[in-house]
This record gives C-alpha cells, structure tokens and sequence, in this order.
DNA sequence: AACAGCATCGGTAACGTTTCCGAAAGTAGT
DNA sequence: ACTACTTTCGGAAACGTTACCGATGCTGTT
C-alpha cells in the first residue's frame, strides 16, 4: 500500500505536477475547471500532500513548541490544549514539553524543540533569571516568541499576563471587607513576576482601607507546600484569621490541615484561592477563589505567535493583559 | 543567520556529504578517526541535522499520535507524559489529541494525526464500538498502534490495560470486609470493557462472600457524575451504606453532595475510589481508592510502540496487564 | 496586422538528507 | 606478482513537494 503522490495525480490527469500543486495550494494561476477537477480526483484516488516534503521545500517546519513549568495544577494543560487547537486549525503541529520546575530540564526541552526546527515557542518560565541568556538569544534571532504566565521582564517579547495585582487586590480586599483582621498572604516563589505583582496588590488592598499590611510568607503551588504552611502556623501558634493562598492547590492542603486540626473553615479561618481550579466548587467548604481565563489566555497566545510568524520582520512585541473574576464560596464568608 | 547543512561541513574539512552523513549515523563504514574530526568540527560550527530531510528520504514520519478521551482526570496527563519521554528520547514527536468524550473528534484527531504522517499511535477509545472500521483499517494495513486504558476486544493490536477485575474485586471486599451491607457501585459507562470487567469484580467480591450483589448504577467518571448521583439517592431515600465509585472525581463529586446534606463519612456512608488522584490523599476524609501505575503504562505503551515501529511486519500484537494498589485512607474505615 | 497583456500551463531546480554503487587503496594469502 | 577481500570514501540518485521561468494561445487595442 504505497503511498499516493502528486505525480500519480499528475500522471492520471496528463497535468504536470505543478498544476497539481497549485490546485492544493490555491494559487491564481490555474483555470477553476482544472482545479476542481483535481481535487476531485486527487480525492478520489486518496492523495493526502505530504507534509513533510512540503516543510522541506518551504524551509519551514510548521512546528511549535510549548514549554510549561507542570502539568499537576489544570491551569496549564488547560490553555495549552486551548492553544493547541488554534494553532493546528493554522496547520501547525504542537510540542508539548515539561519543565517540572528545573531550570535544566527547561534548557533541554528548548533543545530538543530547536532541534526539532520550531517555527516558534510558547513558553511559561521557571524562573525569570536562569535561562535568559538563551531566550535572548532567540529573541534576538528573530524566533517568533510569546511567554504567558511567568514572563521575565528583561525580555523583549510577546507576552500574555493575568493581572496579577488586580486580582490580588480584590482578593485581599475581599477579605478584608468580610471583617478579618490579620490576614496573611502565602505567596509563590519571589523569583516569579507575577509574586511579586500579587504582593503588591496584596499591600494596597491593606493600604487602601488603612490597615497594617498582613504577613507574607513564601510558599508554592502545591498542596504540600499549603500544607506544610499551615502545620508551621498551628505548631508556632500563629494562626491568622484569613489566608490568601498562592493558588487553590496551596489553599486545600492548607485547609487540609487546618481541618485535620479542628479547625473550621471560614469560622476560625478564612481563606481564599488564586487560579480556580476544578476542585474549587468540590471541595468542603466550597473556595473562594480567583478565576483565570486560561481559554483566552491560550487563544490570545496563539494568536499572538500565528500573526508573529505570519509578519515576520515587521512584528512590535506587544503584552496582552487578561481580566478575571472573583468566585466567592463558602471558604471565606462567615454566617 | 542561514541555517548550517551537511554540506557546509563537508566543504570545510573536503570531504563528501555521505563521509559526514556516516559520522551523523554511527556507520561502520567510517574510520574512527574522521568520524570524531567530523563531529567536532559540526558542533564547532553548529550544525544540526535537519529532521525533516531526514524524515523525508527515510520515509518516516518520527511522528507518533497520542489520542485521550480527556485531561480532566490527571490519569491521562500522567501516562501520557511518560510515555513522550520514552518516545522522545528514541527521537520521536509526540502529538497529543483529546477527543473530549466525543467519538466525532476522536475521529476528526486520528483524521489530523494521519494527515502528519504518524509513524505510530497510542490509543485511549471514546467507545469501543464508534470508529472500529477505521481502526481495524489501521491495524490492518500494518500500522503500529497500542491501545490502553479503554480498549476494544475486536482489534487485534497490542493492548495494555489495568486489572480492572481484580481491583474492583480487591476494592469492594474491603468494604464487605469492613462489615458494610448494602454495597452501591457507581459504575462507568457500560460500552466500556472497563466497566464491565469492574462489574464482574464488583460482583465476584460478593459470591465470594456469600452476599447479594449490591446495586449497579450507571454513572461516569467526572465530579458532576458523582454529585449528581448522590443527590438522586439522597433524594429518593435509597442511601446505600457504602459505595464503590467509578473514579476518585466521581467519588469526591459524590462525597461533596453527602457532606452537604449531613452525612458523615464513613460513618454514615463510606466511600471508596478509583485511579488513585492527586486529591485522595488531600481531601476530608482522605479517599481509599485504587491506584493505577500511570507512569508503568505510559512507559510499557511507549516500549510496546516502538517494538512495532523497529520489528514492522513480524510482529506479534500483545496484550499486557499491570497491577496497582488499594491504598485504605479514611474514607471508607469506620472508627 | 502588429503588438501588448493576460490566463493557463509545463519543465526543472531546489530543499537537506540518506542510500546505493562503485572506486581506490591497503592487506593478506598463495 | 596475482587475486581476493576489506576498509574507507566519493558521486549521484532519490524522497515529494514548491517556486521560478518560460512557453503557448487567446483577447483586445491601435
């Protein structure tokens, strides 16, 4: 069963190859009669182009590649598989890639799809400082780039952000209107931007209605990571009346504990999420949480790197920034 | 900044296309000695093989179609990203499809994935029934595939499956075991071969035990499922005294409805999943459920893929079963 | 009638590899 | 010294497509 080519088409039609081709390829120089003709009998006879011997000829390899820190929070496989379908519905062919939060694993997915001649790369970053070198690099090379989620500054890119210290802001506030004093923020790594940016937002939510701004202790995305927090808080007695979590996975271990403890959730502490995962709605009580729009988040990635590569040369890097919502529950209002 | 070829270093030491193609290619028919100048003086100048002219003289892909029915349960993600890293590290590209329950998309994905060229596939079936004919095609014009996790009897292909049998067997005598009467299992969809062989372990664990086989309700594998579930039995008044769910999504669905509605767990209703998820450990009560070894089938798809791809034609189709775990947590152990 | 311009097509080089065939030189056996 | 074989390499075809250049025939204008 060997594969159809275009000179079979060609051959059964008595029509040189490059007719054939054009008629694939929508070109103006072919007679509409020829051209459905073609087709139809290229379909007839089962003819799929090969790709391949296409990317060779146009130098292009119609593959892009997607690095993201970890697949254990929905937040990732969500936008991608949303980019995703952009971006094949374009013709192109995605490489997904983990990092698994090491820096040197990052390095040598980016490798590997360098050698595998991407045509661009989405990316969310480990870290902001440690393989900067390389992404300047390619950025400098004119690689068609856009990093979402954790972006480095430093970087003239494309870039779609949340608006980390919007949201962070109403979060805190949030709980600050319900009446709770002492409010403590576990935030994500300081090395990340978008730490940093809920930090900020997590202060002015305190300065706005003039309170003394509440504690911030470095913490993770993980659920141990919430759950080790909250077993140092209890062990050292120094358990506040509301969290606001690095994200929700950090928020239920916490919770976890807290329950384990005899805690009551809201009633000794209140505790809202960030990044509404699918647990949000599912666990007890319900939580308080920010909600991401990763579907518009990965399209405008998408998007943003078809029109990159589609404008090569004449392409300014613009950042998108994306709005989101609060979905108060249970975890954070008290009756 | 051209792209740097064969024949760029081939005119820099005066040898031939082919001396260096041999050195790329670990032949034998090149002395040791030019084979290390060769690759030395290539990565001095930086050159990388071009995969896709590579692809194209070969004729193979090195493209292999992963295609899930869903990444909502992180049992997908899981093996899947194993099995790329086996994949990748033999050279291979990875594209991942979800068919997202839908057996129009799956075969709109496989449609794709052809179109690339796929060397090979790995398979999780929407339905057994839905897109056989073009499966048994696949199979029957020789092309690799490994089906696993949801598999059809009537293609002769490789396969690599969970003891869905026996665990739904261990499972459900641990709560007979527990002393519970009054057994519900909320079962997956019946077109699936996994629900049916869980059925028969469902109902073994009874006879074996002299009991009356507990109810069967038909339900799915999604928190909603769950819910939707407990609350219908809630509200007919039909609350079992323990219940053996499809997976851990449905049972902590489940588990949400009941808490809402008072029920203690297990005191009032015990509960035991299934795919051991990240969330078993982190929920109140903590899940016993059975856990599956995700990264052994990612990793025994991929091996079993690419026995295909490197013995084609001779290759006898196998069918390869792997064993888990019951791990006992709080959900289902009266005290 | 001469010419420009357009529409439509064919032929061929090119993309960057691998693979096949054969050549050259060296080695060993008689 | 002749043959046979091995080792090491070069040349060229091939993979399937696209892009470029040119050829042909037709239409319309002057």
């Amino acid at each position: 069963m060997k594969r159809i080519t275009i000179k079979d088409v060609a051959k059964k039609l008595n029509v040189s190859v490059s007719t054939v081709s054009r008629a694939f390829n929508d070109k103006y120089d072919i007679k509409e009669e020829t051209k459905d003709l073609i087709l139809a009998t290229a379909k007839s006879l089962g003819y799929r182009p090969n790709p391949i011997a296409r990317k060779l000829i146009q130098q292009r390899s119609y593959n892009i590649g997607i690095i993201v820190p970890e697949f254990v929070n929905s937040y990732f496989p969500d936008v991608i598989m949303e980019a995703q379908k952009v971006l094949i519905d374009k013709g192109y062919q995605v490489l997904i890639m983990q990092s698994h939060d090491s820096s040197e694993t990052e390095l040598k997915n980016l490798e590997t799809l360098l050698d595998n001649m991407v045509d661009g790369l989405i990316v969310s970053l480990i870290r902001e400082d440690d393989n900067i070198e390389k992404y300047k690099e390619l950025v400098d090379a004119k690689m068609p780039i856009v990093f979402f989620n954790r972006v480095a500054d430093k970087l003239d890119a494309c870039k779609v952000v949340f608006d980390d210290f919007k949201w962070a802001f109403f979060a805190t506030e949030h709980l600050i209107l319900q009446g709770y004093e002492d409010i403590v923020y576990l935030s994500g790594p300081k090395h990340m931007k978008l730490s940093l940016n809920r930090i900020m937002g997590f202060e002015k939510a305190h300065r706005k209605h003039k309170r003394e701004v509440g504690k911030i202790i470095p913490c993770g995305f993980y659920m141990e990571d919430g759950a080790a927090a909250a077993k140092l808080m209890i062990e050292t007695n120094n358990v506040p009346r509301a969290i606001f979590a690095a994200n929700d996975h950090c928020a239920i271990g916490a919770m976890r504990v807290f329950k384990e403890y005899g805690y009551n959730i809201p009633n000794d502490v209140a505790i809202v999420g960030f990044t509404e995962s699918r647990l949000a709605e599912h666990i007890h009580p319900t939580l308080t949480t920010v909600e991401q729009p990763t579907k518009d988040i990965g399209i405008t990635a998408a998007n943003l790197l078809i029109e990159q590569l589609e404008n090569k040369g004449m392409f300014v890097p613009q950042t998108i920034v994306l709005n989101g919502r609060l979905n108060v529950r249970e975890s954070s209002v008290t009756h």
